[in-house]
Order: structure tokens, then sequence, then C-alpha cells
DNA sequence: AACAAGCGCAACCGCCTCATA
DNA sequence: GTATGAGGCGGTTGCGCTTGT
């Protein structure tokens, strides 16, 4: 069925292009004193040559009264990158978690600021996933600006409260981590990295879970208080390890979430990847933001606290049972993750997000935000 | 100073969704 | 169940401004 446009080669031509002040003044009068119930009569009831559709966005985009000008703010960036990874280009669906800004004002300063930005850090801006031409990032060519671009990566990848979880939302949530990081570690070391990178598009070759990823969704789905928390976080970047020799075997340091004062650093060290990155930062541990951070207190890839802690649910033998302090100052999970502790809503909400339920719709509140990755490739039956 | 290229953003176009008859 | 149309949405365009040469 072919429709006519809504404002179509009428008897009158309506008019097209910018509006002028008097106009906007006959359409603001207009929607103040009588609203804006049909949008197709409007311009005629409200003396405007413009087609209906015209005038809503004019109105929506621009004359509305409750909408916020000037610049974005880092909060407002960040919330949009994360937003993005989760629903895609849905622009409308973002604005309402940003009020007084517009889906359109949105999705141009994405597509023109936050786009870049993600470039430049070897990061696909439609798939948030790391961009397998590289020719970007080798422009990144120092240390300093290495730092700087996983500060970016950190940002992107959480919301500086003290929540989020670090990885997709489905089943690559180690991936979603590697995704990010490879890219820079391949800079500094590709030597070593190659493995990593290949078992990364081993990974991403197969569509069904491994058994590991599985019992990591179990654990999100049975302890969503535990997996917004920083030590969760730590654990999910553990899994991740776990599975990366090339990594995380061995002695030394390795790959891992740094939670300081909640901020969460992501850390991307390791002593032979990173040669001379541990000094970079003098005094990680003190620190109240965001670095580049080397732990070099665990061996085989284990993370503070979290293997370490104690292992008392059988069932899920990397959630911890106890409420012990990590080396790094994180607190690990307080409580089991067993069913018993899900508050319906909660597990329901934690399920849609998993299995990327349409109906989903990341939101604030007491389990805070919910930061994660974007994957076209679920499949979770 | 003049021109070209790049950028930002308002506005448009056409498709989709959903309510209603 | 089907047709219709208004409103909504995302992609794209084009114009004006800025920056670089």
């Amino acid at each position: 069925m072919v429709r006519p446009p809504c404002c179509g080669d009428d008897d009158e031509k309506v008019k097209k292009g910018p509006w002028t002040a008097e106009e906007d003044a006959k359409l603001v009068d207009y929607i103040t004193n009588k609203g804006h119930t049909n949008w197709k009569s409007l311009p005629k009831l409200a003396g405007l040559n413009r087609c209906g559709k015209s005038c809503r966005l004019r109105w929506t985009n621009y004359l509305r009264p409750d909408i916020k000008r000037g610049k974005f703010s880092e909060e407002e960036e960040r919330l949009i990158i994360n937003l993005h990874s989760v629903l895609g280009n849905k622009w409308s669906r973002i604005a309402t978690h940003l009020s007084g800004r517009t889906d359109n004002e949105i999705k141009n300063y994405y597509n023109t600021h936050i786009r870049k930005k993600l470039l430049q850090m070897g990061i696909d801006p439609q798939t948030h996933k790391p961009r397998t031409d590289h020719s970007q990032i080798a422009q990144i060519i120092n240390l300093t600006q290495l730092i700087g671009a996983a500060q970016q990566l950190n940002s992107i990848m959480m919301l500086n409260n003290n929540n989020g979880i670090i990885g997709n939302s489905n089943n690559n949530n180690n991936n979603s981590v590697a995704n990010s990081i490879i890219p820079l570690l391949h800079l500094l070391n590709p030597t070593t990295t190659s493995a990593a990178s290949t078992f990364l598009a081993q990974q991403q070759q197969q569509q069904q879970m491994t058994s590991s990823q599985e019992e990591l969704l179990l654990a999100r789905l049975l302890n969503p208080a535990g997996a917004g928390s920083s030590a969760h976080q730590e654990l999910f970047c553990n899994q991740f390890l776990n599975t990366l020799p090339a990594l995380a075997t061995g002695g030394g340091s390795s790959l891992m979430v740094n939670n300081n004062n909640n901020n969460g650093a992501l850390a991307t060290a390791r002593e032979s990847a990173l040669p001379g990155l541990v000094s970079a930062e003098a005094s990680p541990e003190a620190s109240s933001s965001t670095s580049l951070v080397h732990h070099n207190n665990n061996v085989n890839g284990g993370v503070d606290g979290v293997m370490e802690a104690g292992n008392n649910n059988n069932n899920y033998p990397h959630l911890s049972n106890n409420s012990s302090n990590f080396s790094d100052g994180t607190t690990a999970l307080s409580s089991p993750g067993t069913a018993a502790d899900v508050d319906d809503n909660q597990y329901e909400a934690w399920e849609k997000m998993l299995l990327m339920d349409d109906d989903f719709v990341p939101t604030f509140g007491d389990s805070g935000f919910f930061s994660s990755w974007k994957d076209d490739d679920l499949v979770l039956e």
C-alpha cells in the first residue's frame, strides 16, 4: 500500500525550509493556548502555511519550552554511549533518559562527536566492538595517549557510579572486555596479544554459549545485587582472564578491573604485555580517578578477592559468600547467590536485559544503571 | 582576501507502528 | 481480518558557519 505523503501536492503549496521568527511565534502561541491534539489540522488553525508534520518537528525539536540547550556534559555523553550500546540507534528511547534533550539532537551529537571519538579509540561506533581495521588505532602512538584512550574506554564501559556491569548483555560478556582491550594491548605488544585475538575470533564465531558463559549468565540472573556491584565487575573480568590463557597464566599481574572509590578503572595490564606501564601510574591504588592500573598480587589470572575470598556457594563457586574486603579496597559479594534472594521484579528485569528483550529499558534506581554491550548474535533458547 | 573543505545541525523524507473504523 | 491515516522514528540532506590553505 502506497500512501501519499502527509503534506503532499495539495492545492495549496505548503512552505518548506527554515522557520521564521514569525512562524515560530504563531506556533508557540497556538500550542500554548490550545495544545496540539491534532497536528494535521493545527497549521491551518494556527495560521501557518506548513504541514502538520513540519509543525510537530519544529515544536518537539526546537520550540518546546523544556528543551535543554547548550553543550552535552560528560555525564550525558557517557550516558548516551552506554544507552546506545544497549539500544542501538533507538534515538527516541535514548532521549527518554536525557531530560531536555531531543532524539534529533542526540542523534546529531552521536553522529558528529561521539562517533568520531569512538573511531579514534578503535571502537566501532555502531557495534561498540573493536574495529578489525586498526588503522585508526595506529594513530595512537605513545603511552600517554594509550592511557588516555584507556580512560575514555573505561568511561564508556562503566558509568561513574558504583553500579554497572562490564561486558555484553548476553552471551559474550568476556568478549566485550576482550574486544575493547585487545586493540590497545595489541598496539603495545602485538605478539603477546595475538593469542588473545585468535581466541576472540574463535569466540565470535561461536554462536552457542560455553558452559562457563552459561554459568555466568546464571550467576547474573541469580544475584542481581551482586551483579551490579564492583566485585561483580571483577568477577567478569576474572572469568575473562580464565579463558584467556595467553594473558592470564603464569605469575605476575593480570588484566583486571580496579574499583577504587567505586569509579571502576579498567586496567589492562600485564607486565609482559605493557612494559613500563606499571610505573606510569605512581600510586594507582590511592587514586580516586579512573586510571590504568597494575595489579601484581595474584597468580594464574586470579583477581583480587573474588576467587580467594571464599567459595562457600557450591552451586556457584565463583560467587563469594564472604563479605571480605579485597586488597584493593573493593568488597566481595555480601550475600550468597541463591534464587531465594531474588526479588521477582529484579529477576524479570535482569532476564529481560540478558535476553535483550525489546521491553527492556535501562533504568536508574536502587539497583543502578546496567551498562551492557549490544550483540546481535544472541542465542539463548 | 579568497576559496575550498569540513563540520554542525535544523529540517525533510519516507517508512513503520498503532489505534480505529 | 483489513484498510486507513496520524503520529513517530531513523536516515539523510543541505545550508550556513568555521577552519585551513
